[in-house]
DNA sequence: TAACTGTATTAAGAGTGTTAGTACACTTGA
DNA sequence: TCAAGTGTACTAACACTCTTAATACAGTTA
């Protein structure tokens, strides 16, 4: 279901984290669609029941997901979610902005890039 | 001479690394120009020596300065730090396309925004 | 020579990420 | 009803990183 990155230098929470929410922008994971228990997750990724313990309680924190006790962990309604990833980006994108200013990238040749990145899919 | 942002979770000596080649983009520092020395720098900042040394020791690793022991750490040429600077910033930002499109924002809305932040400065 | 430079080393503390083990409450199906 | 599965909570331990502290040594300069 998920493959963890060993390269990436981000906590294993994270990641998984950010996968969750991969499978359910693409819709491999529907609307009230039940996840891997924390146990079965675990050992799937050969990682300790806490760390996912850990991501799923950030995911239900975003409103990504809901948990019932006893029952499992549940896709949240995905209608917000897209726009939610937008606006996490934005920041992320000034900065970028800004970063580029200070090496006098001119706002043509980032729109190029981005134009290029956005062809590469 | 700089100023720590205690907010930023990051590594203090990654803020002074960001700042410095900031101040050598803006040209406040010019080639061959002289840092402060390790040890004055970490008064100013009120942190520790070593603290700034490891961004130093970066700071010359990268090819940003370069150290004459005994004497002091100098900017080096600033010919290529720009170019460096925009290259750096190409695959954060295939990274921050590939999260937009995930979220299935437009290659137009993006513009929009890069547009929105180029004219904010 | 004294005072400044960079550089190296070791030790300690704080914080975070991860694992391990255990425990408890709830739900479900046989 | 009961066993097995669920989420949740807690403590302890370990590793790693960041930072500080305290020295020490070598080179440069006035």
């Amino acid at each position: 279901m998920i493959t963890l990155d060993y390269a990436d230098r981000r906590p294993i929470y994270e990641q998984v984290i950010e996968k969750m929410k991969d499978l359910i922008l693409l819709g491999v994971l529907e609307t009230d669609s039940q996840l891997p228990s924390v146990r079965e997750l675990a050992m799937d990724l050969s990682i300790n029941p806490n760390t996912v313990q850990r991501a799923y309680a950030e995911l239900e924190r975003q409103g990504v997901i809901y948990c019932v006790k006893g029952r499992g962990n549940f896709v949240a309604g995905t209608d917000g979610l897209k726009d939610k990833q937008k606006e996490e980006l934005k920041p992320q994108l000034s900065e970028l902005v800004k970063k580029a200013q200070k090496a006098d990238m001119t706002e043509e040749e980032f729109i190029t890039l981005v134009k290029q990145f956005y062809s590469e899919q």
